[in-house]
DNA sequence: AATGAATGAGCGTTCATTCAT
DNA sequence: TATGAATGAACGCTCATTCAT
């Protein structure tokens, strides 16, 4: 006698969840191309011709898990626009975005060489600008409403320190001190520094 | 009659040439797996064995085009210690970085694609740690010497800032207003504007 | 209740013929390696799983179907022997040869790949030189009725002309003139017909 | 120093023929999808690499045979029509049709087979009713040459009982006695017998 | 210095078959 | 009886590398 579905959509979901895992830390460690189908199934436990009954290829394997990290990356910064205090909303996108990296750190390395690599993903790279566009516009609004003149370059400005602290982190996460950093960026992101800051430079 | 040896040298050094930039364009381009010693022997117009007279494995022509992107990067800030106003070596700091991504968008492309796809070259990410650190002191001394207190949190945020708009260029370097970005980056980093700052945040 | 085992019997045969005969329509379309058991299975609206049940391997699946041919064409030609007229005969075996190579298309069609591909099914070609062997004793011992000097010779015209035109059909069936071809067979076959061409060529 | 391209094109000449030829016996006794690529560059003792540097896939090995197959039947036919007297061009088709089957048994093996794997070659049934019906017109211009009324179906058994002999002949070629036939096709295609079954029978 | 034919290991992928349920 | 997850061998194909000339 057969399974029932539901037994069946279970073992779907814990393998699919394994392959996925599995393709993700080695992707991340050897690259795209460095990684082979059979290395993932020995991961994960299972043999290779069992890949392809999840995924359609190593390709739509990878775009699974590109897929999961663009909803990721959604969800960390999703209700952020409901506060209406950009001071209060700033800070919490500074700790969030922090936290995020340092808890997905795999991710966010495999992210970025994916968008450095033009031949394994080429969508991966216009899917960035478009995110990454709907990101300043969102700050934009946050420092227009502190009342910047030039708002777009104050966003932009933000937004390329904290890429560029997250680059150090990925680069060497072992000795990059994140917490300071998170730390230092809240401060000089604070409401009272902004304003310092706004007083004298405007 | 024979060559000279000296018209050898040339001949190997323009046909090396040759090789070194297919390379770099098709690696940025394609990748390094994406990219056959077939496709960069008649990028560069020699045959695909010849190539092997000048490079022992596609690895080591990858490393050679790193090397040579190493040396490019330390020549951009060289000399840059001599200049005993640190106000005044900042500001050449970010004219000089600034230009040279411009100017060299495949090696940075490529730099940055090598150094988080550790399967093609482990100690690529080593390299860059090293020379990370090394402009993290240098950047450090130089704040220090205007004044700051907390100098290496200083010299970080500098940098990330720095490699932030660099990584934005990289991606989108077509819409990126790198230029607008160059002024207002020697703008904030002016004389006048960080003693500013500095005034109100310390 | 169980189940009767006449009503299993029911079920198993249903089954059983609903396999065959998507196993027949796609290795015909398709070819035999050009067809999964994947294929077959959703064809028949069943598990791949269960044609295991009923045939031990795709090769026996073959085999099946390829009985069941032999054993419809001998169907065909059966109860010929009993008519004693040989011209009557003749005409018999025409028509039904006609109208069973028409009804029955995909059959054949998977019959001739299926001879001149030996490697699916050695056996084939055997089984198909006895059964032509069969058809041409039958003929000629037809033949020598009619007076026939070179009865052997004239069986083998007479069936190599019928083949042809199968040939021609299963290449072309859209634009063959199958029914008038028949109908001029008939005619060329006729009593009348073959008495005249005795008369001019013995 | 390298080669001279003349050498180079010799070397490719032999190796390339080579692997037709191996490609061809392998394909026609087991089969395409029966036959590997390992298979064929064992046959012709190369490596399975050397053999994609002489052909971009087993599809294409196959299309290559299959163009010169084709090539080869017209050479066969070529010519014919400048013979103005029909009887003479027909004793010089069943001649040179007979002993090309003999001469080239693999060739039209692994053709009949193609024909009959829409799978493997698809073009190839369109291609084959184009040389037929190419033929057919052919051989209807000559018998209304000699008067037959019905010409069209006149060319048609003649074509059918030379392909229905053919199709014997490739089924067992060692036990079909094919000089025979030829002969007994050249006589009952002979001009007296011609006339003596037209007298006949219209 | 230069060529390109040749090798062979390795990869992505397919699929007949098995088996626990 | 019936299901579909799982296996593993085999295949088509690529490509870094070698080498005779």
């Amino acid at each position: 006698m057969p399974r029932t579905s539901k037994q069946y959509e279970e073992i779907r979901q814990i393998t699919r969840d394994k392959i996925i895992e599995s393709a993700l830390v080695l992707f991340a460690q050897k690259g795209f191309h460095g990684t082979s189908i059979s290395d993932i199934a020995q991961n994960a436990g299972i043999s290779k011709g069992l890949a392809y009954n999840y995924f359609d290829s190593k390709q739509h394997l990878l775009e699974a898990i590109f897929s999961d990290m663009i909803k990721m990356g959604k969800e960390v910064l999703e209700g952020m626009e409901d506060i209406s205090d950009p001071y209060e909303q700033l800070q919490l996108t500074i700790k969030r975005s922090f936290d995020f990296v340092e808890r997905e750190i795999l991710q966010w390395r495999l992210y970025i060489s994916m968008v450095f690599q033009v031949d394994i993903f080429p969508s991966s790279l216009s899917i960035t600008k478009d995110f990454t566009g709907y990101l300043f516009k969102v700050f934009e609004k946050l420092f227009k409403k502190m009342g910047f003149r030039n708002a777009a370059m104050e966003a932009m400005f933000f937004s390329a320190t904290v890429d560029g602290m997250m680059l150090y982190y990925l680069i060497d996460s072992k000795s990059f001190p994140i917490k300071k950093v998170k730390q230092e960026m809240l401060k000089r992101y604070s409401r009272e520094e902004i304003k310092k800051r706004k007083s004298v430079t405007q």
